[in-house]
DNA sequence: ATCCCGAGGG
DNA sequence: CCCTCTGGAT
């Protein structure tokens, strides 16, 4: 008899069906996966998402804390002092254009959409601030349109390393993982990878040897 | 391609 | 010190 050689799973799969077993085991690992982002209103969770920017959700939910007992509806942004805006965001970074884009997307809303949140990709991108992660975000949080996957520097990351895309456009990364699952799954698969890149597949030291992933990864490290 | 920009981990 | 964190606009 030949010695057992160890299976090459990665090899055998091609890129939908790994993609298929990834989300599959994923949901098995995160049943709990959600969004990690606290908020009780449309407008909550678009404020949040743009403060979420280059920030860990963490950051992101202690400056929200005081920041909605602050400010509750969209006017009450429009009309915000913007020194003090800067103040209460600065410690999730970029804080002069969060604060900004903030400001002028609620004051868009104001205008265009009587102070509500738009449930329309093409509406949502006419925020300043807003592009197409943040509104898939709103859409598939807030609203349960499924309208993509949400693509963050972990979707990026992760979907690369398994093999999944060789893109570094998030549009285009978005559009490949959009053909390789199931549309009720872009929302969950998001949330599951999100997780997954915090807890284990972390960029700096991904820990592969407790990746539920590990044997149809390309990219594992031993 | 570059800029915005604070906070935490290694 | 360097890298990364649920990006977006110019």
């Amino acid at each position: 008899m030949m010695p057992k050689k160890p299976a090459n799973p990665t090899a055998k799969l091609s890129v939908a069906a790994r993609a298929v077993e990834a989300n599959r085991r994923l949901a098995a690992t995160y049943p709990e996966a959600r969004c990690a982002l606290d908020h009780q209103s449309p407008l909550e969770l678009l404020v949040a998402t743009i403060l979420s920017a280059q920030c860990t959700d963490a950051r992101v939910n202690i400056v929200t804390r005081e920041l909605f007992r602050r400010y509750r509806t969209a006017a009450e942004y429009a009309a915000s002092d913007p020194a003090e805006l800067e103040e209460l965001v600065r410690s999730t970074g970029f804080y002069r254009n969060k604060a900004k884009h903030i400001r002028e997307a609620c004051s868009l809303l104001v205008r265009d959409f009587g102070g509500e949140l738009p449930r329309t990709m093409e509406e949502l991108l006419t925020l300043p601030g807003v592009a197409r992660k943040t509104a898939n975000v709103v859409l598939g949080t807030a609203f349960g349109i499924a309208s993509g996957v949400v693509v963050d520097t972990h979707v990026g990351r992760i979907t690369g390393l398994l093999g999944l895309t060789r893109q570094t456009d998030p549009v285009k990364i978005e559009a490949g993982l959009e053909r390789l699952l199931p549309r009720d799954q872009w929302i969950p698969f998001s949330h599951r990878v999100i997780l997954h890149g915090r807890a284990v597949c972390i960029a700096r030291r991904p820990a592969c040897a407790r990746c539920v992933l590990a044997d149809i990864c390309p990219s594992r490290q031993d």
